[in-house]
Order: C-alpha cells, then structure tokens, then sequence
DNA sequence: AATGCCAGTGTTTTT
DNA sequence: CACTGGCATT
C-alpha cells in the first residue's frame, strides 16, 4: 500500500491500528507511545476511508481537554468542522443524552447536577430526617457506599446489606434515589447509571442510540467501571465498531470502581478483536523509560512490555533529600530557574507532581514568595469555595425550585432568621406530605396546615418572594444583572464580612466573587442561558480550560496529570505512607500495586529530565512527622541515579535491607511509623502515673541505644534525627535540625529519650 | 430558638 | 491549620 497522507510517519503497529477493519480493535498503548495521534487518526480514516459520516461516531475521552484537542486534531486532519461529532468524557456525554432523553425516566427538563459535595449535603439532610445518629452514620461513608453502588450498577432494591451499617446504607439509598427525584437532581452516579438504566429499559431510544453511533472510541479503556464497560457495550451493538484504547499499567481509578481487566474482558466479549501493541515510545529518554521499567515490573498480573525509545539514554535522573517540605520546595524552584536558564525551559514545559492535594501548599507558597508563575491542575478549585457555592445555589435554585440542596443551603444564608429546627420542621412536613419542594413553598402561602408559626412562615414566604422576583429576571444575557440583584437585596456583602475571621480573608472573598460576576459576564456575551452555565461549571474543571501556551509551571496530582506530557517532570514526596499512602497500604496488594502504577504514571510523562525527591519531616498539621523514605525507591537502579553522596549512601541502605521485588519487605528504614511529635508540654513524662512508672522503667538502660528515627545530640553538631547507622556501628547518619546531614563519630553522639 | 464562640478533630486520589 | 459540631449565650 503506498502511503496515505493519514498514515504518514507513523511505525507498522501504529498503521495496523489506524486501519484495521471495522469490528472491534484493541490497542494495547504504553506511554508516550502515540495512543492520541492514532485514535485522531482512527476516527479521520473512519470518515475518510469508511465512509463513516462524522455525526454517527462517538469518542469517549478522559477529560473534557482532551477531548477538545481530539476534536481539533481530527479536524484539522480532514480540513473541515465536524460539529455533529461526538466527543467528551463518559461524564459530559452522558448528561448530554439525557438532556434529551431524562423525561422518559421520569425526570422534568429542568434537572441539575449534583456534585459530591451536594451529594453529600442530601445524605446527611436524610439521614437527619430518619432520625438517625450522623456519628454513626457519617455521611462521607454512606456517600462513597452508595456511589460505588452506581459505579457496580447495584440499585438500592437490589443492595445487598452484609452488615448492620449495610442495612443502614441501604435504607438512606432508597431515600437518597427518592429526593433526588423529588429535587429534580442526578448525582455524578446516575449521569451514567441512568444512561444505562435508559438503554436497557427503551427498546426504542437503545435502537436510535445504537443506530446513530456506527463507530465508539474509548481512551483510557483500563479506567472504566462496570457502568462505563456496560455503556460501551450498550452503545457499540449490534455491529461491535468499538475501538478502545488502554495500558494497564496505567490504571488509578480503583477507587472509583474502575477495573483495568476490562481489558482483559473486552477480548473475551467481542469476538475476534483486532489486537494492537504498541511498545515503541516517542516521548522519553532510555534512562526515564528504565526507571519506569525498574519501578512497574513488581507488579503482580500484569502483561510484560518491553518499551523502548530511540532517544538516546540522557541524563541521569535527580535524586533530592530535603529536611522538609519547605526545602523540598526551595529543591524546585533552584531546580526550575536552572531548568529555565541553562535549558531554556518554559515554564509551563514543567511538571511538579504530588499525591495529595494538601501537598501543593507548601509549593505554592513557595512559587509566591519567588514570583515565579503557576496553577494547579486539580485541587480544591473556585467553585468549591464557600462564598462562590452559595451564590451559584442562589442561581441553581432559580433554575430549578425543587432544588433541596441549593435550597437549605441558602434559605437562611444570609440569617434570615430560620434555624435548624424550623427547617427540619418544614423538611419533615415536606417528606410526609410527599411534595415537591416549590410546590410547598406555594402551599405556604394558601394553606394553614404546615407545622410553622407565623413568624418563621413569614420569613419563609420573603424568600420566596425573592426568589419570585429573581426568576422573573433569569433571561439570557441577564445573568449578570441577576447577580448582581441577589448580592444586593440579600446583603451578601456584609455576609461576607461576618463570615470572614480577618480582612485580607474578606478581601479574597469579594475577589472570588468579583471574578465569579466576571464569568456571569462572559456567559453573557456568548449568549449562554442560565442552563448552559450550570451545566458546564459542574462537569468542567479548571484543567479543563487552562490554555497550553499560560507559561506557568504545572502543579498537579498523580491523576491530574495523566495523559499530559512535559520536557521536565518533578516527583515529590517520595516517603512511605505518602507513597504509598498510608490507606492504600491499608488496603493490601492491590493497594500498594495501584499506588505503584501512580508512580509510573508520574515518570513516564517526562521527556527529558526528571527528578524525584522526599522530604525527611512533614508538618501536616500542627505538629510535625517524621518519614521512612518510600519503598519504591528501592527499585530504582543506581547507576540512573544523581544525587548527594549521602541521598545516595542513604538509598543504598535502604536498598540493602529490602528484598527489591516483593512488597514485604519490612525494615526499619521503611517501617518506621511516622511519629506525631506532639507540640512540646511541660513534661516529658507521661501524667497518668500507671503509665509513667512505665516510662520511668523504659528510661532506666544505663548505655541509651542509638536507633535509626531516634533523636541524638551531638556536641558540635547540636539536635538531630538518627537516620542511618554504618555496619558495625561506629559511624552514623545524622540529619541535623540546621538541615544538613552529616555522619559522625557515634561516640560523639548523646541519644536522647523520646 | 437562633446566633456566636470555642474546642476537638481530621486528610487520597476525581467525574 | 481549617473546618465542623457542640455548647453557652442572647
């Protein structure tokens, strides 16, 4: 075949892939190894080849940016728009269709979007309403219950209740599914479950569904859960054009219900799949892809690959002890300048990747303070704020007045004089009396049998009169106008102040706001109603629509990052119990396997320099804790690595004692439980004296041992942490409080009791 | 019965 | 440190 301008430059396994035949394909794609370029490319030679027409193909993609740039990408490939194609996440897609099509399950036009915290609120409004002790029944747990069981597609009629809390879960389910109904809402779960639900129960809109979608795409195929496989499954019959891509290696959304062996149930459901490997990695250096390597390989169940790159090895990846957070932090910043000057880095060429989103505070701090440009990719974003959710459940409210969450939320915010007992009354009279929230607001006004005295009801019946008046002004191209009435006729500004402890904090507060009239605005222009605005800020995230030329260096997750790619690549906070973290080892193998693959995921996006640190003390709050370093480093091979002579001294120890390819092993070094060192009190000794003839006991050994994650003094050095001891026991490792580490005689060294 | 103040408590990851 | 929930006050 010579070659089609759509398979130019591309290796044999990329063309198969591209080409093969209509029916079901399978790429199997490790990282940097061109997985997007085929699946733009796979859709434009459905179009162009197939004679597929655009309109009748899905793709599925991972974020709502990933899917714009896919669209461009096919686009700019065929030359011409394609508006009817259809690209977004299982997420955006789903609510998309329903749009369309919730009436038939019962749901009235106007539906919104319940995020996890509003999710939340509602669980913990029922729980309250059956009476039941939230301390027992913590709503976070019976959220991420029940929302495991719309990922399994396990409806409440169908729960299986094992235990007491089961049974508990089980019965706030039933009611959860029935005040949503009610409040005309869909959490994140039943944007999918419904859509599946939908499929399965109209034989008529399945057939529409699956006759208009004559091709399927999925990216990321091994993050799907069993409602995602089941949609796919749903959507791709009966002719089975489904193309999906994926890496197992690549899997972190366990927690989330997905299951990287859909992938492996995919070859068993469609008959005959084409399959696709593709091994050869464009993105990394050789050393960076053998450090990935090192570090996936212990995994248990997985499908060997053997990547490579012809970039050449490059440089030896960066290995950095700090003394804290705070030095990490300084690590980065030294490292980014230099990154910029003598390489002629971008900014926004340059990753700086976590585990937990507390972790960007310390970095953010830091870029502050150096001036130098950054955003953050996930974390607690602008709409999680307190004062931009009030206003948007303003706004919600007037979309839809059955809107229970939005509701409570606002009813006494600004005070308005109703409390929790009022509203617990009024939720009571409206669950027995099985209305619709805006149909007994209305009931309010004509009928006496409601359970509120006079005076509350009046304060009820101002704000629904508020509301009235606001929902007259909600037109297109009004929404900043309506803001700005809610603000003023609630006095939210003054709320504002009274809720903030200090000025600069009202200050920041009036700016989110500020900044939030200023997107009411821009909806404005763009002719955007009320329902496209609501609709978008729920399932749009602020990674979503960052511009990839904003030079600002990247601070993300483990997961927001996936999928992206950046010529240097920071990973911090490599210490046990952060990664792993502390409850995915709580969690056993797969736990750990899954935390392992995070960290491949966080190597493999960078092309050219890399850089791994740890930070020997954290403060997460309060007090102070003190770190093992993390286990996988272990699995690092030495000579790919660059760092101080003590780093590297410190790892060879640590490699020496753990037995690198299981995931026992179990050493001081990295068993070490991270001790809360309690703010100093005015003794040392314990005050319940049962305990404190203990301690007198413990404190008795004449010679005090040195150990490993003890303290010692030293008489030249001052106080330090014990980190490492030399065989045979003469010298050791110390990491002083003036943040160097040093070793020195032990004989030097005073151990001091903990 | 609502509001304001204080103490205790707790953190994985996201659509 | 920041948030939530309980308690005393108005």
């Amino acid at each position: 075949m010579s070659k089609h301008p759509l398979l130019e430059g591309l290796n044999p396994q990329q063309t198969a892939a591209i080409t093969a035949d209509l029916g079901p394909v399978l790429v199997l794609a490790g990282p940097g190894s061109g997985k997007t370029s085929v699946l733009t490319r796979r859709i434009a030679w459905l179009i162009q080849e197939h004679h597929v027409p655009h309109h009748r193909i899905m793709a599925v993609t991972f974020t709502n940016k990933a899917a714009g740039e896919m669209r461009s990408r096919v686009e700019k490939l065929l030359d011409s728009k394609l508006r009817g194609l259809q690209i977004g996440t299982f997420h955006s897609t789903c609510a998309r269709f329903l749009r369309r099509d919730a009436q038939i399950l019962g749901y009235r036009d106007n539906w919104v979007i319940y995020d996890s915290d509003d999710s939340q609120r509602l669980i913990k409004a029922i729980v309250a309403d059956l009476g039941m002790d939230p301390k027992e029944n913590p709503p976070r747990r019976i959220n991420n219950r029940i929302s495991a069981a719309k990922n399994e597609m396990i409806l409440p009629e169908q729960y299986q209740a094992m235990s007491r809390f089961d049974e508990r879960v089980a019965t706030v389910y039933a009611a959860y599914q029935r005040e949503l109904k009610t409040a005309n809402a869909m959490d994140f779960g039943d944007l999918l479950l419904n859509m599946a639900l939908l499929l399965q129960k109209s034989d008529e809109r399945r057939k529409d569904y699956q006759d208009r979608f004559l091709a399927v795409l999925v990216d990321e195929f091994q993050d799907t859960n069993t409602v995602q496989y089941q949609l796919v499954k749903l959507l791709s019959a009966p002719q089975q054009f489904v193309f999906v891509v994926g890496d197992e290696d690549q899997a972190i959304y366990r927690f989330r219900g997905a299951d990287y062996r859909n992938l492996l149930r995919f070859r068993k459901d469609y008959p005959e799949p084409a399959i696709v490997l593709l091994e050869q990695n464009y993105r990394s250096t050789q050393t960076i892809l053998d450090v990935a390597g090192a570090v996936i390989n212990n995994n248990s169940n997985r499908t060997p690959k053997n990547l490579h790159t012809s970039r050449g090895q490059g440089e030896p990846i960066a290995l950095h002890e700090a003394a804290d957070e705070q030095y990490e932090a300084d690590f980065v910043l030294e490292q980014v300048r230099k990154l910029r000057e003598s390489a002629s880095i971008a900014y926004s060429d340059i990753a700086v990747i976590y585990r937990t989103n507390a972790q960007s505070r310390a970095f953010e701090e830091a870029f502050i303070r150096a001036r130098l440009p950054y955003v953050l990719l996930s974390g607690f974003g602008f709409y999680q704020r307190r004062e931009i959710k009030d206003l948007l459940a303003y706004l919600r409210l007037i979309y839809n007045p059955d809107d229970r969450v939005s509701f409570e939320r606002v009813i006494n915010t600004p005070a308005r004089g109703i409390g929790k007992k009022s509203l617990q009354a009024f939720a009571d009279w409206v669950t027995s009396e099985d209305l619709a929230l805006s149909d007994a607001l209305n009931k309010l006004y004509y009928d006496d049998h409601n359970p509120l005295s006079t005076a509350v009801k009046g304060k009820f019946l101002q704000f629904v009169n508020l509301l009235a008046t606001w929902t007259e002004m909600a037109q297109p191209g009004g929404l900043g106008d309506l803001f700005q009435h809610i603000v003023k006729q609630t006095r939210y500004d003054l709320h504002l102040e009274k809720i903030s402890q200090h000025e600069d904090e009202a200050l920041d507060r009036a700016q989110n706001l500020s900044e939030f009239y200023g997107m009411l605005m821009k909806a404005d222009d763009s002719g955007q109603t009320l329902h496209d605005f609501l609709d978008e800020r729920t399932l749009y995230t602020t990674a979503d629509s960052l511009e990839e030329d904003d030079d600002k260096v990247r601070l993300s997750t483990f997961h927001s990052i996936k999928g992206l790619e950046f010529p240097a690549v920071f990973i911090t906070g490599l210490e046990q119990d952060n990664l792993p973290h502390r409850n995915a080892i709580a969690e056993g193998k797969e736990g750990i396997e899954e935390e392992c693959r995070l960290f491949y995921v966080g190597i493999t996006r960078a092309e050219d320099h890399l850089f791994l640190s740890y930070a020997m003390q954290r403060r997460p709050f309060g007090g102070s804790s003190i770190n093992g370093i993390s286990r996988f480093l272990a699995d690092l091979p030495a000579h790919l690595l660059d760092g101080s002579p003590l780093t590297l001294a410190y790892l060879r120890q640590a490699r020496a004692v753990a037995a690198p390819t299981q995931w026992e092993p179990r050493h001081p070094i990295f068993e070490r439980q991270p001790k809360t060192i309690a703010p100093p009190k005015q003794s040392i000794a314990p005050a319940n004296p049962a305990i404190r003839s203990q301690f007198a006991a413990f404190k008795a050994p004449q010679k005090p041992m040195l150990r490993i994650g003890s303290r010692a003094t030293h008489k030249q050095f001052g106080g330090g942490l014990v980190i490492g001891i030399d065989p045979g026991g003469d010298i050791v490792s110390v990491s002083f409080d003036q943040h160097q580490l040093k070793k020195v005689f032990a004989e030097d060294l005073t151990p001091l009791v903990e």
